[in-house]
DNA sequence: TGATACATATCATCCTACAACTTAACTCGA
DNA sequence: TCGAGTTAAGTTGTAGGATGATATGTATCA
């Protein structure tokens, strides 16, 4: 609680930075559970800026159920389990670590996302699904439009669920791993490209093709296990493949 | 658009309604991605509100990727891939089949998590879920109590996991489908208490001390088919156990 | 036709003021 | 002395006004 804004780094508007900054305090245990903030008068004095600044931070804040605010009293910091949304902080996944994590959530959400839609998807999903297919085949290198036209096809597998929920948060780990893939581009410029990898849709799309379930989880699997070794990291030992215990 | 504010209902502040009021539009589809908001100025006097509390929902809008704000221009309604969080909406779940969907999403998050921390769970973990455990024994009635320690008892087992995200990510969907169930009880005071099911806890921790993947995962499936089903959600036929073509 | 200047629209930030709510302190009566 | 009621102080919630910054469109000039 000592840093000025010339401290915080990063672009974007006043808000913005001070509900970052205040957001990093609380994810980094400075500001604990049940924590009273500063005042709206003492963090305007603090950060230099008016409390209409700070106000708009705050309620950014509240409406993620990271803080609550009570009028007469001062603002609280809130468990994580009441929070009203999820986010992925981009700058905890430069450490691979967390990134392989969420690879590993990915490859859950994304095994069981082609084995429904297998079993669920009509003919309009396998069109699109298709379409994004062949939009990825006609890339010779993996570049942006490629990345789209994946994010994409995995988006429309996603889709063929007929969950929505299932669709909503598969889009936003792979959006997140995207973005984190983006930048560590933009600051390593020599970072290799990623080679595009199409017999691996292929087979996926086929298992869909055929409504055959099982098949499409194994590839799915065995397609998010590559993509991840490709941008260099390493999924935790698959699981129960090997155990045979299971019924 | 026609809305003013008497008609957006609910609680709360002014800006939390307005950017409620706002999400709502975005979501239904009445405002596209791509779409120019009407100015601050404009939302002003068609809420009837002061244009600070537009800009505080404005605020929280783009700090959700639901919009973004180009100085001099307008705002702008973002695709749903750009958004930079989940949220779920507790209206949507008033809908059953939206719960089902839920409830599908949960089962294969907490099965694989069951799977992961029956492999990772080491003697703390067991303590902290074993803890959860007697807790809920302790209850006669599945009261508040005892949903709390529920969900401590999901919320360990996805920690022992070792992966944050999934721990993140189940709280998360976890807490969703409380408060739904809680607000539907103040709806309808008359809204039966659901039984307590402790003999699936113990299951399941009985396969987390033993060290056994797939039987925690299904005896976690087990249980969240179970408790769907004591709310009265019936999810889609469960999937693969019947098939018998995964290798 | 392209570049430059200017006007307009709109967001971003700041400031002031008052309303509403909460909590602590004070006063008064039993 | 204790409890209830009142008042004062502190803090958030909302409103309104002003200025700065940015983007876009239009007019003018070379």
């Amino acid at each position: 609680m000592k840093q000025r804004l010339a401290a915080i780094g990063t672009v974007e508007t006043l808000p913005h930075r001070v509900a970052a900054f205040l957001s990093r305090e609380i994810e980094s245990g400075e500001l604990n559970p049940g924590t009273r903030l500063p005042t709206e008068q003492e963090l305007s004095e603090k950060f230099g800026v008016s409390r209409n600044v700070v106000r708009e931070a705050i309620a950014q804040l509240r409406a993620d159920g990271m803080i609550e605010a009570r009028q007469g009293v001062g603002a609280f910091v809130l468990a994580p389990e009441q929070r009203a949304s999820i986010r992925i902080d981009g700058e905890a996944l430069k450490d691979s670590e967390n990134m392989e994590r969420l690879f590993e959530l990915r490859c859950i959400l994304e095994a069981e996302s082609a084995a429904l839609a297998a079993e669920r998807r009509g003919q309009e999903h396998l069109d699109a699904i298709k379409a994004a297919l062949d939009r990825m085949s006609g890339e010779e290198r993996w570049e942006e439009g490629s990345i789209d036209a994946d994010l994409l096809f995995h988006r429309e597998i996603a889709r063929a669920t007929g969950n929505s929920y299932i669709h909503t948060f598969i889009s936003f780990v792979c959006e997140q791993i995207r973005r984190s893939i983006h930048y560590a581009r933009l600051t390593n410029p020599l970072h290799d490209l990623v080679e595009v990898n199409v017999g691996e849709h292929v087979r996926i799309y086929e298992a869909l093709v055929a409504g055959d379930p099982s098949a499409a989880e194994a590839a799915m699997r065995a397609h998010i296990i590559g993509a991840a070794e490709r941008v260099g990291v390493k999924l935790p030992a698959a699981r129960r493949k090997q155990s045979g215990k299971g019924k």
